[in-house]
DNA sequence: CGCCACTTTGAATTAGCTCAAATTCCGTGG
DNA sequence: CCACGGAATTTGAGCTAATTCAAAGTGGCG
């Protein structure tokens, strides 16, 4: 069992209380600062209070795998990486794609072991917080809590939009999609949005998608020929998205020819 | 922004902690409790603790809707309740199934809205508690942020598992994994696992597995047919689960039969 | 009793899958 | 520097699982 916040030592409080304010929540206040604001102030929160273990990690690295015993939280600081999990009769799934201040390894919390593997799909950093250090930090920094049950939150919101979109969308729509959440994903963190650098080969886009890989190039060329996107001129993983409100348009487009056909 | 633990009452404390022994991780001791104790533990320590208001609800009644401020999150007492996601273009998703003693409104944290609609199944009873209020109650209170944290984690964790479901199993291994967790989710709570009786249409689990209608119905038949369930005499939302342990069998099954065709 | 919503079942259609072959990319070693 | 080989990608051609469309069948409830 963990041991939980009973500390109190308000000494080191003040300290921290400008970042806190940037950390308040959006809808409480008058005017919302950009999201990228928010993960870096929360990155810089987490630093300065947990003083967590960074890591690197190369292509290809665990973070953790299925099994392990919880002990950690993850946060991302760079780099990214993708959540798999296995099943006893030899499924594979990837279910989860992790940017700059996600936290990674939730799942562990309920069962006392993590529940999938987490992959870098690049070089970046980690940084690891022992739960209960975490917990018992929280006492003394309540924005902590905030920032966890955030990103848990958060982790639901996003896990929801994934069955939504593999369960009402078609492939072509699906692919859009997930081109969208990824630019978006990168905008959210003041990165550019125009383009994109796809770490993952389309067996795996696939596997996250509930496609085929033929099926995410063919939809990838039709993106491509509809000049959603295109591709750079070396390699068929960088993508660029011109516009990517029209990603999203697109999307819609599909479903609501779907429906003029049926009503036609 | 919602007010923080600070308080250090241990006054109240000991008065819990036979229950609160009750609710230590099964990983963390020698002998685990049948769960369904720990779920009932776990509703009196809420209860004792927080005081929440009761609500009765019925079928159809919506607990939240999406787009509601977020202020409450809600247990489950009785009854079942599900979780239906709209989008602008007007797909709706059904993403999530709560029963007894599970969280609702867990999406709300991050967002300071619910992303969802909560709608009851069937007359239940519901306990809200405002955030705020719990926040500073797990203060005094430990093991209600560990049930909480549990809560999110679990959610998390299911999420991920129905969308593997979708991802990886053809219609049939779907319905029956389908009725495979819904027993279990039974059996979790001290209720029998043999027979279930489905407060969805055709349609709405359809939905939830990402299928027609008509495909579940012909699961269904098949899975009937195939002496893995069979209907009561009267309706056919009552189904008899004679081997539970057979129906999880029947998914792997299917993958291995299609394995061996492709091997063949 | 009769309506209405839900369900079942069949037949035709199709989106996405499987299989196959050609092409491109990229790392490695000569 | 270039040749080579393996992995990833693209594209085409059937094939199949699941959908759409259609028509009965069933049960619950006023």
């Amino acid at each position: 069992m963990f041991a939980m916040p009973q500390t109190d030592s308000t000494a080191a409080f003040a300290a921290t209380q400008g970042i806190l304010a940037a950390l308040a929540k959006p809808a409480c206040r008058p005017a919302a600062p950009p999201v990228s604001d928010t993960i870096a102030a929360s990155m810089q929160v987490l630093m300065q209070t947990l003083a967590p273990q960074k890591r690197l990690v190369r292509a290809g690295d665990p973070i953790y795998r299925a099994g392990d015993k919880f002990e950690c939280l993850y946060i991302l600081n760079s780099g990214m990486i993708k959540i798999v999990k296995f099943t006893a009769d030899g499924r594979e799934q990837v279910v989860g794609l992790k940017f700059r201040g996600d936290w990674l390894g939730l799942d562990g919390i309920a069962r006392g072991t993590y529940g999938c593997d987490a992959v870098a799909m690049d070089t970046g950093e980690v940084w690891a917080v022992r739960y209960d250090s975490l917990l018992a930090t929280c006492g003394r920094h309540p924005a902590l809590l905030t920032m966890l049950h955030g990103a848990m939150s958060q982790e639901i919101t996003r896990d929801r939009e994934s069955l939504m979109s593999v369960c009402t969308l078609p492939a072509d729509a699906r692919v859009a999609n997930f081109l969208h959440y990824w630019a978006e994903s990168l905008g959210t963190r003041g990165l550019r949005t125009d383009q994109i650098t796809l770490r993952m080969t389309r067996a795996e886009i696939g596997n996250y998608l509930g496609l085929t890989l033929e099926s995410v190039s063919r939809a990838l060329s039709k993106l491509a020929r509809e000049q959603m996107i295109s591709f750079a001129e070396k390699g068929r993983r960088e993508v660029r998205i011109p516009d990517l409100h029209g990603l999203a348009a697109y999307v819609q487009r599909t479903l609501c020819v779907e429906r003029d056909v049926v009503l036609q």
